[in-house]
RNA sequence: GGGCCGGUAGAUCAGCGGUAGAUCGCCUGCUUUGCAAGCAGGAGGCCUCGGGUUCAAAUCCCGACCGGUCCA
């Protein structure tokens, strides 16, 4: 087993010996960095070294983030092609929320060695969100959500090798010192193994005055189990493909050229004077936040309260606002629409916060105008802005906020009637289900005064509340053999009868050479159908695809090197080509009616009606759905072509966009674009018509919002419309014949007969009182050995019968009800020691446990016998 | 996706096995008539839906549906 190699080999460069760059062993951490500075002691990184750059600040100049962005950009414009920053929603991976890092970009199509890159070597810019450390930003003075990564990225292959550690570490190296102007002296390369989304290599981080500006990853370990290399308790083996993967804070270099106490002071100065402009409360100094930057004290520093500690909370809830607005920015323009779950979440959770902080600092301005200066600021890399959106988004989310607030401040107040104080539980609670910050409880209890205390591990309290609930994971041990199944539904949808050849064969399992027969995929359920095989019809049950094999199940066994003609169920696999041609057109007709939020968020289709989900930010109404489908009637009856065609990775994202991936994301080298003229591209597996005019006409049967921000819109499509269409007509007609409403106002009619019902039940339950009632006024008094009792003798139905009992109930009186209706006898007593007496006198044992209440069903002589006696 | 909380009058909620309530709002009348005024009276409820337990369920149990919230 060998741990990654971290003798002087590794990072024994050609180029750190003509820069007369040693190395060395930090006197503090013990690891290993590389400087020219023979002073140098320690590696640089904190807290080894400490901030010194604040007041004191590196580089030629001050430089913005623009400056550094472009100054990046055009050091490497000459040696590496330039990429546009892709979005911050990372819509061609499923595994992740959000972008992290600027590798996030060619994961995993790139790294795995399926895909070109789109540049080799490649430079850029890529916005990132990290929500990791959201409740560090505005404490610690340099935690931001959101940063913009450079990288000077390539990709080594066998036999095209472009660059490696020299050259990556002259390049950064070059740029500090020449670009930006920083004293070769001051920077240091720390050695530092990295390892992370399934891939690991050597590193070195880049410090200068304490501050870390860049991470040069050498990436050419995988994750692999039986793997010879070890890094941070995970197994690795080496991979073709060599990466050199650099990673640059953008924010970081302006702030070491800068040396502002924070970064936000120097990432947007602006936007922190806009908000501390609008408030109502006096802030802070930004020097003072200073030492707590340098220190990295927060928490502590904070719980003490003398007035300036006051205004620096102020300070740090404008930082808060400042930053997370800028987060958002990215957000909103990719179209995220808050949710209680996935990436909808953390927009949320950004929003929320901005309106807590706004809240505290008494912010009156509006958070528009503060994203409009983000926006003027990130001009370099964020265009076409979708304003209207996001400010309904904003307005939506405050206004529930707020009611949140009210809802939330009315429960603690009705808490503090009831108990008079909050304890650890109620406030766990108020958290948990009603979204109730704990130190916003505490002020309104402290109003109440009421004085309550937030423990210190709150949040590993609440977190304790949610218990980890195992996943199992579903894990087929089938193995099947490599074989390559060629799939005939996409030579052409329309061959439904062919020939083929079975290559393997596990009892009722086969893999031939060929296939008509579609496997589940893209929401799409497989086909069904049957073989001829030696003269009879074997049915096929499931069809799957593992890798390139495609796997039919079977209702029999069919022997390897077989000849067998294939039929498929071609009704069957027409309504299932009709509802996928139809969901693409759908979601296009939604996309240009609705907006560009809409994304498909999963879609299953079927025979009978097929369903798709969308990210939408309100529920649709009954003129959304008939203009959805009145649209969807033109393109049909415009009859466009729907053509389906494999391209390269690259091309097609580059053609079409992110958008691609709606439906799924393949890992494949190759992208399959179905596209309906005019109306929607969607990279797709299915099987589709050639032009809509063969789906006839699409229904939607049911629109409903699944969860926040997602709508689920339920619809069939050609004859299944049909069906369904007669099939109401048909219920609707049985209501008409049952209710003998012939007009055209059955559901006027229906209406009218329900209040009608209502009605009559009133008067039934007035009747039934009034019966209760007289047959209590006219019970006749009489007396036995356990006292007196009123007795009702006579047919009681059972609605008055119950009646009764509750009246008698209710009025703590001895009773007995003889009722000739059904037999029974009912004796209610004031209480279950009396109506026990009653039954022990007249030795009739009771039945049941103690109880004010007991009925005894007798036969018809039992029942006269008693009569009498109790006469 | 998982956890938790909730669904009762137009709104906010109480009731939590025995004849459905409060506050605000609404309507009528009176008193006042200058700013969220007082008094009296009144209307307004498939107690979300479906099963179960029970003599009896808004209430207890199970299941749907809807809403809220937290976490990943």
């Amino acid at each position: 087993m060998f741990q990654i190699p971290s003798e002087e080999g590794d990072f024994n460069l050609q180029f750190f010996k003509d820069e007369s760059f040693e190395r060395r062993k930090c006197t503090k951490c013990g690891s290993y960095y590389w400087s020219q500075d023979q002073q140098r002691k320690t590696c640089g990184d904190p807290p080894c070294d400490v901030y010194s750059f604040i007041g004191n600040p590196a580089g030629k100049k001050p430089m913005n983030v623009n400056m550094v962005r472009e100054s990046f950009l055009g050091f490497f414009s000459d040696t590496h092609k330039i990429i546009k920053p892709y979005p911050i929603v990372p819509r061609w991976r499923e595994d992740v929320l959000l972008v992290n890092a600027s590798i996030y970009d060619f994961q995993p199509h790139v790294t795995s060695g399926l895909v070109k890159p789109p540049g080799n070597p490649l430079v850029m810019s890529q916005p990132c969100i990290r929500m990791d450390d959201v409740d560090s930003v505005g404490f610690t003075g340099r935690h931001l959500t959101s940063f913009e990564m450079l990288c000077h990225d390539s990709f080594n292959y066998p036999g095209n090798h472009v660059y490696w550690k020299n050259e990556t570490v002259a390049y950064s190296y070059n740029f500090f010192t020449k670009a930006i102007g920083i004293d070769g002296k001051l920077i240091s390369y720390k050695e530092k193994p990295w390892s992370g989304g399934g891939n690991a290599g050597a590193a070195l981080e880049v410090f200068v005055k304490g501050l870390e500006l860049a991470t040069l990853v050498f990436m050419d370990l995988k994750t692999d189990p039986e793997g010879e290399y070890e890094v941070d308790g995970e197994k690795y083996s080496r991979m073709p493909l060599e990466v050199v993967d650099t990673g640059y804070g953008l924010e970081r270099i302006s702030w070491v050229t800068i040396g502002s106490s924070t970064v936000y002071d120097a990432v947007f100065p602006d936007v922190i004077q806009f908000v501390k402009e609008k408030s109502g409360v006096k802030f802070a100094n930004s020097d003072d936040m200073a030492k707590v930057t340098i220190s990295g004290i927060s928490e502590s520093y904070l719980s003490q309260t003398s007035d300036s500690d006051e205004q620096i909370r102020y300070l740090r809830n404008a930082y808060i606002i400042s930053d997370h607005s800028r987060s958002l920015v990215h957000l909103l323009k990719d179209y995220v629409i808050p949710s209680n779950v996935k990436v909808g979440y953390l927009e949320r959770m950004l929003l929320r916060r901005i309106f807590r902080a706004s809240d505290i600092i008494n912010f009156t301005g509006n958070i528009m105008d503060i994203m409009k200066m983000h926006i003027q600021a990130l001009s370099g890399i964020i265009e076409d802005f979708p304003y209207k959106f996001a400010e309904e988004i904003i307005t939506g989310e405050r206004e529930k906020f707020q009611k949140n607030i009210i809802e939330g401040k009315a429960e603690v107040l009705r808490l503090l009637k009831k108990k008079k104080r909050i304890e650890n539980e109620d406030l766990q609670l108020l958290y948990d289900s009603s979204g109730m910050p704990p130190d916003l409880v505490r002020e309104i209890a402290k109003s109440e005064n009421v004085t309550i205390e937030i423990p210190n591990d709150f949040h590993s309290l609440i977190a304790a509340r949610h218990k980890i609930v195992q996943k199992t994971g579903e894990n087929s041990n089938e193995i099947y053999p490599e074989i390559k199944t060629r799939p005939l539904y996409y030579d052409d949808t329309h061959i439904y009868d062919f020939n083929a050849l079975v290559l393997f064969s596990n009892k009722n399992k086969i893999i031939p050479n060929q296939t008509a027969f579609y496997p589940t995929g893209g929401g799409q359920p497989n086909d069904l159908g049957y073989f001829v095989y030696k003269g009879k019809n074997v049915q096929v049950t499931n069809v799957e695809k593992k890798g390139d094999s495609i796997v039919h199940t079977l209702d029999a066994s069919i022997d390897k090197g077989s000849r067998i003609i294939g039929h498929i169920d071609v009704e069957r696999r027409r309504r299932l080509m009709v509802h996928h041609s139809s969901t693409h057109l759908i979601l296009g007709v939604m996309r240009s009616y609705l907006g560009e939020q809409v994304w498909q968020a999963g879609a299953q289709k079927g025979v009978e009606s097929s369903r798709i989900d969308i990210s939408y930010n309100r529920k649709l109404t009954e003129e959304d759905i008939c203009e959805i489908e009145r649209r969807c009637l033109k393109a049909i009856t415009e009859n466009r072509k729907i053509k389906a065609s494999f391209m390269d990775w690259n091309k097609a994202t580059e053609k079409y966009g992110f958008r691609l991936f709606e439906g799924g994301v393949p890992l494949s080298s190759k992208l399959r674009v179905v596209e309906i003229e005019g109306i929607d591209i969607e990279g797709c597996g299915g099987t589709h018509l050639s032009n809509t005019g063969e789906i006839g006409i699409i229904k939607i049967i049911s629109a409903e919002s699944i969860q926040e921000g997602i709508q689920r819109i339920i619809f069939c499509a050609g004859k299944s419309a049909l069906d369904y269409i007669q099939s109401n007509y048909s219920q609707l007609n049985q209501i008409r014949k049952a209710t003998r409403i012939t007009t055209d106002e059955v559901s006027e009619g229906v209406q009218k007969m329900v209040l009608e019902n209502v009605e009559l039940k009133k008067k039934l339950e007035l009747q039934i009182k009034d019966q209760a009632e007289y047959l209590y006024e006219s019970s006749v008094e009489a007396t036995n050995a356990s006292g007196k009792w009123n007795i009702i003798q006579g047919k009681v139905e059972q609605e008055v019968y119950q009646f009764l009992v509750k009246y008698i109930m209710s009025r703590n009186t001895n009773f007995v009800i003889l009722n000739e209706n059904d037999l029974t006898f009912s004796v209610i007593g004031s209480d279950p020691k009396i109506s026990k007496a009653l039954l022990d006198s007249i030795s009739l044992e009771s039945p049941m446990k103690p109880s004010r209440f007991i009925k005894i069903q007798l036969n018809k002589d039992q029942f006269s016998g008693y009569l009498k006696i109790l006469k």
